[in-house]
DNA sequence: CAAATATTCAGCAATATGGCTGAATATCGT
DNA sequence: ACGATATTCAGCCATATTGCTGAATATTTG
């Protein structure tokens, strides 16, 4: 049985939003797409205050999010950014342009809907 | 001295962020909007297997990172979506809409780029 | 006021994360 | 082949995160 894909999606934004989750790697998305979409690794590491070998491991947190791939270029290795991926991060966004009647400031509705749906499962759900 | 304002905006994208890379808090974040905005603690609490004082505790880093706020309301607590505060998230990918000729396909001009304004700094860097 | 309800606070343990240092690997130039 | 360059791999350690359990707090109800 192949993985369902809709685990793999949902990995996926793991994996995105986990990467996207640390500055640095922000940074180095930002860097590599300003820089035209890609850097060697040690200009990327260049940018850091940290030691590269931090860096590198940066890369490879994104890189396996799939925000970046890699390419052996001699002896260094560029990496590019792939936008696409960052598309999972719209794509997550855009549940909240939903139309959905707000209540945000009808508190009572809130207030009643609990009174009555509350504890069912909450209870059960809980002693379990 | 006041915090500047960019200190702020940096520790509120942090927080986001760091906010966003758990899935409990991004179920949490949809469920509370398709709810029309609100939810109890407990109806939160209802919707995930793990104790409820492990999602008390999501709900505070979403209400710190600003994407929630709550309100006591007799004893149980309501929790808001601030949909405003995802905007920091569209506001960071917008960058990536900036035009910026992408030479994404163009591996030559990064590795001429490189040959030369490479190590420079990097080795600085390093070093220092 | 006592009991029940709703929810947080505190503290513990397991795991994950991020930074560091010291190899190791691969390629380039001579 | 040798030394320099570019970069990753491995392993260590400190800190952060997350889930758990048990206690505490506030509010409502009989």
């Amino acid at each position: 049985m192949p993985k369902p894909a809709s685990r793999v999606r949902q990995d996926a934004y793991e994996a995105v939003f986990g990467a996207l989750a640390h500055p640095a790697r922000r940074r180095v998305l930002l860097a590599v797409y300003f820089n035209g979409g890609a850097m060697t690794a040690g200009e990327i590491a260049a940018m850091f205050a940290h030691a590269w070998q931090t860096t590198t491991r940066h890369l490879q947190v994104l890189e396996a999010a799939g925000l970046l791939t890699h390419e052996r270029q001699g002896r260094m290795r560029i990496y590019r950014i792939d936008r696409k991926r960052l598309a999972l991060v719209s794509d997550w966004l855009a549940h909240f342009q939903t139309p959905v009647k707000h209540r945000t400031e009808g508190k009572q509705d809130v207030r009643n809907k609990q009174t009555d749906s509350r504890q069912g499962e909450a209870a059960k759900a809980r002693s379990a």
